[in-house]
DNA sequence: TATGAATGAGTGTTCATTCAT
DNA sequence: TATGAATGAACACTCATTCAT
């Protein structure tokens, strides 16, 4: 019964469409800044420019935020890309080199980086999601990355390896660095180190690390 | 880590020397578990056999827990093993197989693997904390592994590459690996599947991924 | 991570054992006075001179505290006056009018009346709560005094009625005197109320209102 | 009291004067189902098939709402009904029995009943209300009632007995057994039950429960 | 030294109420 | 007239931290 009429002036603002989008927006940013347990409702509906309790109107709790940071996320990584790879006939090295650099340049944008970086944090509070992401992106991409491998091999381009294994040696550094940049904000000259990274570590990866014996003579 | 709660006879007196550590134990195998947000004061103190209140007898605060853990981590670390490789002087490549391998094994300790990955995990709300890692564990050992890399070269077992990235080329699938076998979980046949990774990988480093050119022709 | 230390003086008081009842007490108070949904669980703690949060460390939720209230009401109600009653072997009549008598100073003591009129008024939110106390007073008591009705008819005592019905006739009154009175605060001369009310009541249900047939004549 | 919730074509044009019944029908239902404090405006505006804003527009506040609903109950009950009685010259008892069965049948209609038993519940929090209900209902009805007892003795029909008390141990058993039946769901036979209970207290009432003095002869 | 009773700041969530449209 | 987006006060509940014992 202790209800209160308002007494200040609110103001309101009203425009309804993309505000979820802002929303997850603004929860991404908070998520990433400070981690999710850190972060409150209210700063979230703060950044994205509405009150604590629209963002509820959106999202149903503080975790469906980060459920659907996940789900938003997953959908477009998928279905394309590994099409594009299954189809592919010619000289695999093209293609991986290609593809690590597509796959480096997607995730110079911190829009895309975060949803990885954000699960791997928070994987311990939400396994559920680390599970969906598992499903949906890596047993999608993993088989598909394996084929390459295989292929590679059958029409004469590789060694004999093991194509699991070897697609984690290739992707490794990879997310070994972003993983890492996250945590030891190695941001400086960012874009730059992962492209040279990536770069060394094909170069490494094709030609091996030692010299060849001819040279070695 | 297995600390089970005393719950009986004590044995004779408390060791109390001991107690800190049982309560880091206890501290990192939660965290490790839960998260540190969502561990609480108490539950470290019951699976360190102690109550709440006599945890802040040798931790000021939640906080001073997980720098107490790093602290603990850090020290053995770095010292011996890097003064090793630095005195080292003969193939790189055997030193790097083994060191490989000893860091595989350390790493398939949970009590050693557990760091790094708290840190990870927590690095966002204790940046003071990744940062001391960073100085005292990274930095240490980074340039002296790219002297490895150098003297290599030099000495004629590599080829030019940057030995920046090249260690990262080295170390990443192993990092890797680790950092996603820990949020998804790939634990089964962990051990095996780490040094089978491991071996395959080095081995394409060190011979290339590639069929060498007198193969092919 | 933005818990801030302690500043206020904070005043300890201590002493444990019988806390619960007070809390009981503290919450039966306000939950008559306003309503259980008006009640704010820190009003509660407030009365009993404890914290909030103290509160949860005896009961786990506000609706435990509904819950604890009516657990600690029912056991002494039933057993007891029940064995008495199912004993009694002469003049039913007097056994009512004596178990009104009792059942209605009872009733006077806030303490135990309150239960009751608790229940029938937050009943719809707790039909547990509701359900709980029919099953183990209603269930209880409804048998025994239907006995008590069936042995004055079968020993001569009472015209042949329907044993229920006649148990909601003798009790009717009270309960609704009590009831109506909650609401619309017949409170002043209220004890005496009660006492002329249930007096003229069994004089009319023992009696009959009419004049009896040869008076009438 | 069965509204349900429009929601394709609309007649023609809404008769808005109907509209705040409506509403006060919707408010009733769910009052009645789940109390007041746990009643949504926005749930009484979905049942009534308007928006929760409209539903502002016939009523000010929820508590409004709560007003009007007694308002509208509390007229019609009134003034008839007392202006036969007070006219009503006879036996009192068969007016009696007659009254006792028409409030029976009345007090059937889910839609009447509720009002009493709403304003019991509820009363707590809204003293203003029953207070109001006290003033309109009760003190008109009373002094009418208990002058049919008055004029009963004074004719000759009745004992001397107090008329108020006398009211009570009539309209007890009534109230008793709704308010009850509200809390502890005694539906099934509900309508049955009553009558049956009336008949029986009637008849205790008028002819008393003991078996009159010649047959005990 | 050791306990756990006691505190209260902090936050997720709900919902009556307002008002731009 | 009608909607429902928007607000923010309010409150249940948690838990780090303190301190009497």
């Amino acid at each position: 019964m202790s209800k209160k009429v308002r007494k200040s002036a609110p103001k309101f603002k009203r425009r309804a469409e993309a505000r979820p989008d802002e929303v997850l927006d603004a929860a991404l940013e908070l998520f990433m800044k400070k981690g999710f347990a850190a972060t409150r409702v209210e700063d979230i509906g703060k950044r994205a420019g509405i009150s604590k309790g629209l963002v509820y109107q959106y999202f149903a709790s503080k975790q469906a935020l980060m459920e659907g940071l996940v789900i938003r996320a997953i959908s477009p990584v998928t279905a394309d890309a590994m099409k594009m790879v299954s189809a592919y006939e010619g000289d695999p090295r093209a293609l991986i080199t290609m593809m690590m650099a597509m796959l480096g340049s997607r995730l110079n944008e911190p829009h895309i980086l975060a949803i990885p970086k954000l699960i791997m944090r928070e994987a311990v509070a939400f396994p559920e999601i680390a599970r969906m992401y598992e499903e949906r992106v890596l047993r999608t991409t993993m088989p598909v990355l394996e084929q390459l491998i295989k292929k590679g091999v059958v029409q004469g381009y590789f060694r004999q390896v093991d194509p699991e294994l070897t697609i984690r040696s290739i992707m490794g550094p990879l997310l070994a660095h972003i993983l890492l940049a996250e945590v030891f904000k190695i941001e400086p000259q960012d874009g730059l180190a992962l492209d040279r990274l990536m770069e060394n570590h094909l170069s490494i990866l094709f030609d091996g690390l030692c010299l060849p014996p001819e040279d070695t003579k």
